[in-house]
DNA sequence: GCCAACGTTGGC
DNA sequence: GCCAACGTTGGC
């Protein structure tokens, strides 16, 4: 595939995957991290991420599409931060728990893996394809 | 609930 | 410019 593969972390409790599958389409804000916003900037329309709960599930659930790149993030009052647009494209049959992850040889190098406070990383080809694995799902690219 | 990792702030 | 103090994130 010529698109990128990302990861994005949301806390369920501030805005699950339910809520994402619900609304459709949603900003993602509130990165206040450079190393994440400049992830984001990096970002291209057509690129996918997977879609992370943090701090409970801590599981990949589901993948996302990126359908417009990065502008000022309206929820920030000053700054240099910045947010992209999402839609959902399918949830995960089998989510995939981090403990998974870093108990396999390909994904325990994940960025996700290695720096467990970024809240948008990169996610290589190898990853994502070990990942779809995983989760017994292939994905329609 | 604790703690490690890491970013930010402020005194010097 | 260094570094101690402190705040936040997120895994366990």
């Amino acid at each position: 595939m010529n698109a990128r593969v990302w990861l994005i972390k949301s806390e369920p409790v501030k805005y699950p995957w339910s809520k994402m599958l619900e609304e459709g389409r949603t900003f993602w804000d509130g990165v206040r991290n450079h190393q994440a916003k400049n992830n984001l900037l990096a970002m291209r329309s057509g690129d996918f991420a997977f879609f992370y709960h943090s701090n409970e599930g801590m599981e990949i659930v589901g993948l996302v599409q990126v359908v417009q790149e990065a502008y000022p993030d309206p929820t920030a009052q000053e700054g240099p931060w910045v947010v992209v647009d999402v839609v959902p494209v399918a949830s995960l049959p089998k989510p995939v728990g981090l403990a998974q992850l870093k108990s396999d040889p390909i994904c325990s190098q994940m960025a996700l893996v290695r720096q467990s406070r970024l809240s948008v990383c990169p996610v290589t080809e190898a990853e994502f394809q070990r990942i779809c694995e995983m989760a017994d799902w292939n994905p329609p690219v």
